[in-house]
DNA sequence: TCGGTCGGACTTTAAACGAT
DNA sequence: TCGTTTAAAGTCCGACCGAG
């Protein structure tokens, strides 16, 4: 189940702070944040694991117009490096999405990559279930015209004093390393990936893929032809744009987080160039893309979710899902007017909290996922500035 | 058709455990 | 004290559906 999974990714991730890894990671492409990324400030620029931006709708950033990269390209041989990369390993040939003979059994399809959070969304996008960025105002605040309101929620403290049952050693390769059975775990040790060379970062668990680094720091790449680099002065190589890659793989979004997340089939880390070829803005639906909206085309279509919509207003799965937070009354932010009304919240919510800058785009309306049960209310989604619980909006 | 809503899968984080 | 395990807390994908 997804226990496993969920499991696994803990404890890869148990580190809470993500190592310093040269910032050299190729951004997500700009398609579905807008374009200005990385977002100014002092965050590091987050890193994203989504294999294809939206598999639905024609890259606008493609150069080409060429029809944005739908399918996975399992089936593709590795392309040569591009310029300013560095194959760091070599394709193992069992990699999924090597080349694979006639006779070979298909490949698996890569492992679903792992999706990528922010630490903190902003409020407004919290309460919409909407994905964020690390900048503030974020993406989609600034779409939306709510940069003013956009701001960090307060992570609710964890509940201490809970007891738990005893824990289930995992049995770590004690004594040798005998002990297969029952242990999932065992099955996923990275294979004998040979270990990266001095400077590069650990792939990250159970990717044995070609990983391709950018060049270490100062590194500059021999000039095809065996000259010196040009422009090499001081060790800085000059900014590389990459030629005009077919959007196929060399746009592949590479990050996956490159310092700790796994690596999508071509996994090339562009040096970092300038943002983006043409930035293009593109609205938030980073996660719904505007034109496939509701027929969105998803990378992992499988997953598909079907769902009985109650009203909002009546006790819909929002609440549930914060029925354990409902459970203990989470009243420390109780809107005034105590008894929140049940139903018809959101126009509530709309109605007091009309969107401070009227002027802007398509007002969303949303009104957060309303948490009837607790009756906190709608998450002002752009009333507010002062930070919340993010859950008791949710 | 577009764009907002929201169910629920998935990820992150930190407290509890347990070994040393 | 530190590494591991576990689950609460939080993020956000993507189906669904109303409005235009
Ligand atoms: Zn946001
Ligand atoms: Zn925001």
């Amino acid at each position: 189940m997804s226990a496993d999974q969920s499991k696994a990714s803990s404890s890869a991730s148990s580190s809470p702070q993500e190592p310093p890894q040269p910032p050299a990671v190729a951004h997500y492409p700009p398609a579905a944040y807008g374009g200005h990324y990385p977002p100014p400030g002092p965050y590091p620029p987050p890193f994203y694991a989504y294999p294809v931006p939206d598999p639905s709708h024609h890259d606008p950033n493609n150069p080409n117009g060429a029809p944005s990269q739908s399918v996975a390209p399992f089936f593709m041989a590795v392309p040569p490096p591009p310029p300013g990369m560095v194959y760091a390993y070599p394709v193992p040939p069992t990699a999924p999405g090597y080349p694979f003979a006639p006779g070979m059994p298909a490949p698996q399809p890569p492992p679903k990559p792992k999706r990528k959070q922010v630490k903190m969304a902003c409020t407004n996008c919290a309460s919409a279930c909407k994905r964020c960025d690390e900048a503030r105002p974020c993406e989609r605040c600034i779409k939306y015209g709510l940069a003013e309101t956009c701001v960090d929620g307060v992570r609710k403290e964890r509940k201490k004093g809970i007891k738990r049952g005893p824990y289930k050693r995992k049995n770590r390769a004690t004594s040798g390393e005998g002990s297969a059975e029952g242990g999932e775990a065992t099955n996923e040790q990275p294979a004998a990936v040979p270990p990266p060379p001095a400077g590069y970062p650990m792939p990250p668990e159970g990717y044995s893929f070609p990983y391709v680094y950018p060049p270490p720091m100062g590194y500059v790449p021999a000039a095809p032809d065996g000259q010196p680099h040009p422009e090499g002065a001081n060790g800085a190589p000059p900014a590389m744009h990459h030629p005009f890659y077919p959007s196929y793989p060399a746009m592949y979004p590479t990050p996956y987080g490159y310092p700790g997340g796994p690596m999508p089939y071509p996994p090339l880390i562009p040096t970092p160039i300038a943002a983006s070829p043409n930035g293009t803005a593109k609205p938030d639906s980073a996660s719904a893309p505007p034109t496939a909206n509701g027929a969105s085309v998803s990378a992992d279509a499988g997953k598909g979710k079907k769902r009985s919509r109650a009203k909002n207003g009546e006790e819909s799965g929002r609440a549930s899902k914060k029925t354990k937070e409902a459970a203990q009354v989470d009243v420390q932010q109780q809107p005034p007017n105590g008894d929140s009304g049940v139903a018809g919240v959101d126009q509530l919510e709309k109605d007091q909290h009309p969107p401070p800058q009227p002027q802007q785009p398509p007002p969303p309306s949303y009104a957060g996922h309303v948490d009837p049960s607790t009756g906190s209310g709608p998450v002002a989604a752009f009333g507010g500035p002062e930070p919340r619980p993010l859950m008791a909006a949710m």
